[in-house]
DNA sequence: ATCCGAATTAACTCATATAATCACAATAAG
DNA sequence: CTTATTGTGATTATATGAGTTAATTCGGAT
């Protein structure tokens, strides 16, 4: 069941980079020979031995199988480097392209205003919220508030943010739990009053079964959150994180996480 | 017909990165406007608007897209870099562990020997095509013919190999018909003989109506050639080329190689 | 030359996934 | 309370791909 599940796994994987089901086995199978007719391809994977030849003949034009022309016809898979290599350089050009064709067309139609004080987002997967972390501690006006859950949330890049706010005389405030974390955030950002106590809510209690782990929490000018979960299911991979971001002093969500922020804080002997 | 199919092009692309068609023209819509209902999603894009909280929120779970739970809702588009970005790491993370995988399952079923001594193998793509080039050039024993047609064939890896192989006595050979570049070769591989004369036949006939254009021409140890071309189509990119890979001394086709190359040298007054 | 079997191509059927439409429930505004 | 708008769910049609079968080609043996 090891071995299987790798072959069945490389499967998936090709399929989830575009190529059909037959492709995907065949070149798989292919793989796994120095060289092989359609009988043979046929054989170990599970592909109709008809069907090879149009597989085989579409993973050539992708330069993934060169093909020999003889009776019978051989095909051999080019080296896994090679194919890594094509396939990624293949989505990196699409990238590409994409970005510079949505550039030329972002300028859109005119809809009426939208003032809003109260809003609330949300978001997911580690990248997006990421990314959004940084730019709401970018545009920090005069304090901003973080607890920690999760050492991988914690990067230099989020560090140098940090930094940079505290430079520009935002006071920069920080919850960990994690007792060396703490310490090693200390001693990385001297400019940031980091704190501990006060965050026992925080841990997942295992008491209501709930697997849900709070990521970042993040509290900016008392006037706009984000807060990341995922959930401790599937191994390892922030991939599920979900977040939820808003805005507004008066938003009530805003208001709960000011509350439970400054209380932490407060049981400090800070603040 | 410029916006609009720049529009196109960004759905297509995005189709192309494993989106729906409704996702990508949602996407797209989003990307113009600062933030946006479903109806006006809907307005813009032609998407049907009771289709359009299905596709925002596959968006929102691949982090290419942040909802706001209010009436109505309202959806945002992430930043093009981001979105861009979002994807590229996606299919890195595929093809890294697609080349995993594949390692730990390289072990073939034993075949019968296959000893050929004539081979004849097609592939496509600049990049297979390159890496098959510089691999037959790393296997030379005693003597690679080169003629290169297109200037862009000339890579520094190439002359790298090629360096390589005249340095362990390899007699390296190298036609090309285009005057400067025939100067730079010249330049950079001292060891080489290049040479320019009996090459007419290379030339793409225009009076045959054809645009097929000869890219690279090898031949290595008088035993193995390679020949590749691409027609003169699509604007640029040799993503089209097409390659034949022959072995065999005996081998009709790497005779003919042979005879051309050699006819090229004579006139030249080498070989 | 003719026949036979394997190799290859082409065509068709069926299942599934996705696009497109519709009917209805929930909600907010008047 | 009424009505328009928003959102959800179910339904139909269409396209795509998987799986199967038949027809063609090709090489070798009679």
């Amino acid at each position: 069941m090891n071995d299987l599940s790798n072959h069945e796994q490389a499967i998936e994987l090709l399929q989830e980079l575009g190529l059909k089901e037959y492709e995907a086995k065949a070149f798989v199978a292919l793989t796994r020979l120095p060289t092989g007719t359609a009988k043979e391809i046929s054989e170990i994977s599970e592909v109709p031995r008809t069907r090879v030849y149009d597989a085989v003949r579409v993973l050539e034009t992708k330069g993934l199988v060169e093909i020999q022309h003889a009776n019978p016809q051989r095909f051999r898979a080019v080296s896994i480097d090679e194919a890594a290599e094509t396939l990624r350089r293949e989505y990196e050009e699409r990238t590409d392209s994409l970005r510079a064709t949505l550039r030329t067309i972002e300028p859109a139609a005119p809809s009426e205003e939208t003032e809003v004080t109260h809003e609330v987002w949300s978001l997911s997967g580690d990248s997006a919220i990421t990314s959004r972390t940084r730019q709401l501690v970018d545009e920090s006006g005069d304090e901003v508030i973080l607890v920690i859950g999760d050492e991988s949330a914690y990067t230099p890049k989020l560090q140098e943010r940090l930094q940079a706010a505290g430079d520009r005389d935002v006071s920069v405030v920080i919850g960990i739990t994690d007792e060396p974390l703490r310490e090693r955030v200390e001693r990385e950002l001297p400019g940031a009053k980091v704190f501990a106590s006060g965050l026992e809510w925080l841990s997942s209690s295992a008491e209501t079964g709930d697997e849900t782990v709070i990521r970042r929490l993040l509290l900016v000018d008392r006037n706009t959150i984000l807060v990341s979960s995922f959930h401790e299911d599937l191994g390892i991979g922030h991939d599920h994180e979900q977040a939820v971001f808003g805005r507004g002093f008066d938003n009530g969500l805003v208001a709960i996480v000011r509350r439970l922020m400054y209380t932490g804080l407060l049981s400090n002997g800070d603040a």
